[in-house]
DNA sequence: TCAAAAGTGTTCGTCCTACACCCATGA
DNA sequence: TCATGGGTGTAGGACGAACACTTTTGA
């Protein structure tokens, strides 16, 4: 036998029309606390994460970065896919006509709207302080809420950021990412509170300190802190380098 | 405002035609080597992973024990969704009939061939001697290939084994999901070769033995086990109801 | 009786924890 | 001068790596 015999066009492509997009659960830590930027569709409904398609000549890390950027102005930060989210009934075109009844919602019916809708979720930390949230092309606007005071919110998408967060927890193993959500250059306490606030726990300073510094992944500049009515601590900054280099000697992130 | 807009249906639903399939990559260990269940869809074209479209009333989890059940006969054993491949040209439906220009494998024309193909990339874990693979329902046949010796594939498997591999070492320290590979009742020995074959480095075993003991999740059985040419090695049993109570109580599985 | 493999114990070093102590700063 | 927070030192304990020793089995 040469040719496959079972093969059949015909049962091989099934015909369910289906979007793929993404939805970026975008983390930020700001007051003392750990958020998550949400999204306005209409002032009326509930909120949602900020999300988007896949389109034609894109990946969905492409269309992922491309949402990040058209709600928040940022490019190449950190940003990781951790989940695909394709329950049958996950996400409907119809859902928001249905609740409001408002003729600009009503899905045309000379396109084709797809049945289904799968998401590709994302996780993204940003700096706070260097974010002016948009709504970007789809929605109304977008903000930041704390991550425990989170509301009911379309679809799955709470089910998304649960997921979100557990993922960051976990990656802060592998990965030591939070001085994403710092300035360039910050100070120790400062790292310290970001692992606290992630992981909801509360760390012991002067070690912190200690298995930072002996990581050896970020460089200590020359300056300290200013303005503060205390003791100024130093400053770092995360060394790439330096990183690369304890990675290949085979470095682990436990805490 | 109420209403939202800035919406428009027309720009909103990006028609790409598109399907969603799984590859499940299948580990299994023999012989004191992992392997990898690779598929053959036509003997004359490279190999390719076991895989398949997600269907009208599944999700991506559904598919992907169905594609398992179809390939191993097995259900209901270790899965784990790990990765999304999205490049846009990572697939395409046509490539089989321009290999070999058999007509039963030329698309039909009469029928919507999508653009692109997604997949969603899981890892299992399986116990080698419980196996009898099958081509299932799209393949020829499907058989075991040793992960270092795994041949040029088909689209971009060989990157999804690849990252499977990674994704499995990672998971490894947040799960003991070894046992997997192993018959019900297994020895320490046993389980210490699945490690060092996983993370492909040698272990200390009188280390490995009490690691895994004080992970308390293994109950020891009273029989040992039999016919082997030294002294016999205690069974062990993985234990749900130890492990569920060891995670509550907050345990890491670092190596 | 012996080789091989399994189970257990011991030592040593490393790292983590907790706490103490001193330093620098603004109020 | 004092309260506050940052940096560093240290004693004690937990745990892992390496290795030794004993036990059990079939050949």
């Amino acid at each position: 036998m040469t040719t496959n015999q079972k093969f059949n066009f015909r049962n091989y492509v099934k015909n369910t029309s289906l979007t793929v997009g993404v939805n970026p659960v975008i983390f930020s830590v700001s007051e003392d606390k750990l958020k998550v930027l949400l999204a306005t569709f209409d002032p009326r409904l509930k909120k949602s994460l900020p999300g988007g398609a896949i389109l034609k000549n894109e990946n969905a890390d492409d269309a992922a970065n491309r949402v990040l950027q058209e709600t928040t102005g940022l490019e190449s930060i950190f940003l990781k896919q951790f989940h695909v989210f394709s329950e049958p009934d996950r996400f409907s075109y119809a859902t928001v006509y249905n609740e409001l009844h408002e003729e600009s919602y009503k899905p045309p019916e000379d396109i084709d709207i797809p049945d289904r809708v799968f998401t590709i979720g994302y996780f993204a930390l940003v700096n706070f302080d260097t974010v002016h949230p948009t709504g970007g092309i789809i929605n109304v606007m977008s903000e930041w809420v704390d991550i425990d005071t989170i509301p009911e919110l379309m679809y799955d998408h709470n089910l998304i950021i649960d997921e979100a967060l557990s993922s960051l927890r976990k990656e802060l193993f592998f990965e030591p990412i939070g001085y994403n959500l710092l300035p360039e250059k910050f100070t120790m306490p400062e790292l310290q509170r970001i692992y606290e606030i992630i992981l909801d726990k509360p760390l012991t300073r002067s070690n912190f300190q200690r298995k930072m510094l002996n990581w050896g992944i970020y460089e200590r500049l020359g300056e300290r802190k200013e303005g503060v009515s205390h003791k100024r601590p130093f400053l770092y900054r995360f060394d790439k380098e330096r990183y690369d280099k304890a990675i290949k000697t085979g470095i682990n992130f436990c805490l």
